[in-house]
DNA sequence: TTTTACCAAGCATTTGCTTGCTTAAAATAT
DNA sequence: ATATTTTAAGCAAGCAAATGCTTGGTAAAA
């Protein structure tokens, strides 16, 4: 938020009504389902990936991040070192995420019964993608692919490898269908592209009013995916 | 540029060779191949479409884009009333020179004989849509897609309208596709899958090293057309 | 003499971050 | 069981720099 926020008054105004003070500042308890260290840390984190998708990571301060956490001013810095290194634990920890999600989902697939699921496999993919893109509550990855930009270059190769890793399980699929000539595009061409189709999603894409992910994954094969027989699966 | 920048420096240590002093500080000469009024005006507005480009906008500064014109750093304000403003000139200007050239292309296609050059009008749109995104000095578009949410709602109301014109030529190219059943996905869906993959190209295309604007227009239609006969044109 | 285009200087705010202190729970010693 | 120490977590206050923008002046072309 650049000019005239409105964030900085409740820190005089609600300092007797429960902005601070609602953990105490002590140490915290440790019961309440056993673990829990690190919960304030992951609120921030929470906290500054809905920020930063909505305003984007320039145009959130710390101060925000701190009062939608219901912290003072300074206090994210005892948690992360710098507002960027708090950008790079957003992307990071998203990535972490949305990877083991995708080898999950992956998993309920048949074990490769020989050949030939590939369509099916790609749908999986796409529309495990939509909801990391789109699903509720999933700032993280939408932040690391716009904001990619704000970080060091050391930071930029971890997330790149990060991204090389998510997109792994995706060459082996494309390979086959171009090989089944379900997909004319030659593969890494394809890649870019279909990427590119799924993740501008973001920017038009409303929970309501619009098409379910199952409805948009749909809609990508059918765009996507060249059938061969008049009657596909 | 947030931290440690050293576009300040300039303004201390070249103050005396070629940064300011270029054009004086008075009325600027009506000559030069006529129409140079708006000149400095249009040298703010290019330089800000590129470091708006680079960094993003709120990560840019006014000092940045003033020094960039060799100006000082309360000059553009004489041209703009405020950086937010600057941003929607960009944008607007961007957009009409867009739609300006993509009207042009199109007139360079044989007027429709009869049918079916459909596929020839779509090949036209993309092609020239990557020229929009990716050709060289071209920082505009990619600005508009990037920083739109920096804007008030009017100027995105405003872009919006401008956005839905330079797609309106798009709308029937894709409803014959699709009744030729060279396109297999829905038109409203297929639009916005394919802009995204056309847009999302800025994110990874760089001039040198990867295809042509050609080959990429090529794969996006080997990507998104399903060729009826084995041999199609 | 009016207008265009800018400079020089600075103001008010915002911003990222630091320093020193406080509180309370946990760990440890008695 | 009690007392002491340690540690996690944060508050309070503020600093230095950066930022958007304003004001008053000025030089030169028209």
């Amino acid at each position: 938020m650049t000019i005239m926020s409105s964030e900085n008054i409740p820190l005089l105004e609600k300092e007797n009504l429960d902005l601070p003070q609602k953990r105490g500042r002590g140490r915290p308890p440790k019961d309440e389902s056993s673990k829990d260290e690190g919960n304030r840390r992951l609120e921030l984190i929470n906290c500054a990936a809905r920020l930063f998708r909505i305003n984007g990571f320039a145009a959130t301060s710390t101060r925000d991040i701190a009062s939608a956490a219901h912290m003072h001013s300074g206090s994210p810095f005892y948690h992360f070192e710098s507002k960027q290194a708090l950008l790079f634990e957003v992307m990071q920890s998203g990535m972490h995420s949305a990877m083991a999600r995708q080898n999950q989902a992956l998993n309920t697939l048949p074990r490769h019964p020989s050949q030939s699921n590939a369509k099916e496999q790609l749908r999986c993919l796409i529309r495990h993608h939509f909801e990391v893109l789109l699903g509720t509550g999933n700032d993280f990855i939408p932040v690391m692919l716009y904001e990619f930009r704000s970080l060091d270059t050391h930071q930029q190769a971890v997330i790149s490898q990060l991204q090389r890793h998510y997109e792994a399980p995706w060459i082996p699929v494309l390979n086959e269908l171009y090989q089944q000539q379900l997909l004319s595009c030659p593969v890494k061409m394809a890649r870019l592209l279909i990427f590119g189709a799924l993740n501008w999603s973001v920017q038009w894409y409303s929970a309501q009013q619009a098409a379910s992910l199952d409805e948009l994954t749909d809609a990508a094969i059918l765009l996507f995916l060249h059938p061969r027989t008049p009657s596909s699966k």
